[in-house]
Parts: C-alpha cells; structure tokens; sequence
DNA sequence: TTACTGTACTATGTCAATTAGTACACTTAA
DNA sequence: TTAAGTGTACTAATTGACATAGTACAGTAA
C-alpha cells in the first residue's frame, strides 16, 4: 500500500501511521467518504499490532480526518472540512517560529526573501 | 533563579531545563565564558535530582551552549559561537514550514503577507 | 586539607508505547 | 439465518525512556 513503517524513526509507530494517512487525505489521494484499510487488514500488511492502528485512526478521527460506522468501516472526512483547521494549526506553527526568529535575530526581510526564494509550491 | 519546572509540561524535565538555559545563552542573559550553576546546587534549587540536572547539561552541551572544565565548573559559549548553527537549524525548520505549506495549499503571497504582519522583532 | 567541581556508575520506580489475546455488537452478503 | 468482516473495549505483559536515589572517583581552588 502507501503506508510504510520506518523503525528508525523516533515518534511512535501510530504517529507515524496517523501522519501519513493526514498527508494521503490531504493530497487527495484519497478522497471525501472513501473507506480507509480496516483496523485487521492494515496490522496483517504492516506486521503490526491491531491495536496500534486502532490507536493511529483513534487518533486520526479525534482530529476530524476520518469517521467510523459500526460493522461497515471507516471513512476519510472531506478535504474541505478538514482544511479550515489544519490551516489555523499551520498558522500558529508560522507563529512559534516567528518567535524563534526574534530570539535569533533572523531579519524580517532576510525571512520574507528566503521563503519567496525556497517556496516550493 | 532564572529557570522553573512546569510539570504540567509534557516534555521531560531535562529538556525544559537545557531549552530555558538555550534561551538565556542566545538572549545574552548569560555571557560567554559565564559560568553556570553546578549539577548539585541546581539540582537543589529545583528540588530535582541532580542526574536530571546532568542529563540537561549534556544535551546542551553536545549541542555547544556551554563547555565543562574538570573540577572548575560549567560554562556558556559565547553567543557568537552559537548563533551559525542554530540559524542552520531554524532555517530546517522553516522548510519543514514551506512543504507543509505547499500541501495546505497555502499561497506564497499569503504566506508572505502573513510574515509581513505578524513579524515580531 | 577541605570543599567544591564534573563524571560515571548501579539500582529502583513510573509511565508511555507496543504487543498479545479475548470479547461483544454491528453490517453485509451468501 | 449464518458466516465473515467491521469497529470497539477490555486485560495482561514487555520494553524503553524518564526520573529518583545513592555511591564513588578525579580534578581544581582557597
């Protein structure tokens, strides 16, 4: 599938499934309403435990990526839905490190230029 | 003294120590060649032990905030010194920032606005 | 010498993360 | 109705990080 573990990597396992599974729905990659990898399915492919991914779509669906229904699935929320939130959280990151930037002494204009030279979108 | 414990706080207790003493180190509040409080005198200050203490210590040390001299005590690099690699660091950071960005669909120009008025220097 | 400094151990307790196993209620399709 | 698959909720056990506790040793300075 697209998910992949990587055990060298120091946040935990459910982390780091919960993350990609975001950046998969974010994407788009997969869509509004389509179901995502059962709790059994993905800890058979991963050679995980079940209860790890559960806590990973515990976690996904706290933070409104995804919704269950009982004895059908689980399914990804809208991109649309989740974007407002995941906006005001990317702000308030651009926040803190403004704040770090203070402290360094990095520049308005120097941190203006570098990110209209490094923006990768 | 300068530095408290938050043990509300979920990071450990050594690293809000060698994070707070960071901050003093790059503020100036501590100058170069400045010593530091010893692992057993912090260690009661703070009602910690001072294994904790020593942990913080090296953290910051490996990260060259300070130096150690055997038997005279602990001190703090100068600013100077610093300053390169952890604007190294921050700059890592900030393209983290830009990826994620690209992902939210956050425009440059938006970005950039953002920057532009919330800049705290 | 005495008192301070950093450093290096061992042992113990706690907690989060993970694995393991079981059980129950629900939905879907044969 | 039955069987298979789904989410969910437990308990038990293991591992590692974090923190505490205590001890020991070498170097420095008054």
């Amino acid at each position: 599938m697209l998910i992949e573990i990587d055990f060298r990597d120091k946040r935990p396992i459910y982390e780091q499934i919960s993350a990609k599974l975001e950046e998969l729905i974010l994407c788009g990659v997969i869509g509004a309403d389509e179901s995502l990898p059962s709790v059994r399915s993905l800890a058979v492919e991963l050679s995980i435990n079940p209860n790890t991914i559960q806590k990973a779509y515990d976690n996904l669906e706290q933070r409104g990526f995804c919704y269950s229904v009982a004895g059908r699935g689980r399914f990804a929320t809208g991109v649309a839905e989740v974007m407002p939130e995941r906006r005001r959280e990317f702000f308030a990151e651009v926040d803190d490190l403004l704040k770090k930037a203070a402290t360094l002494k990095v520049e308005k204009d120097e941190l203006i230029r570098y990110v209209g030279e490094n923006y990768a979108g």
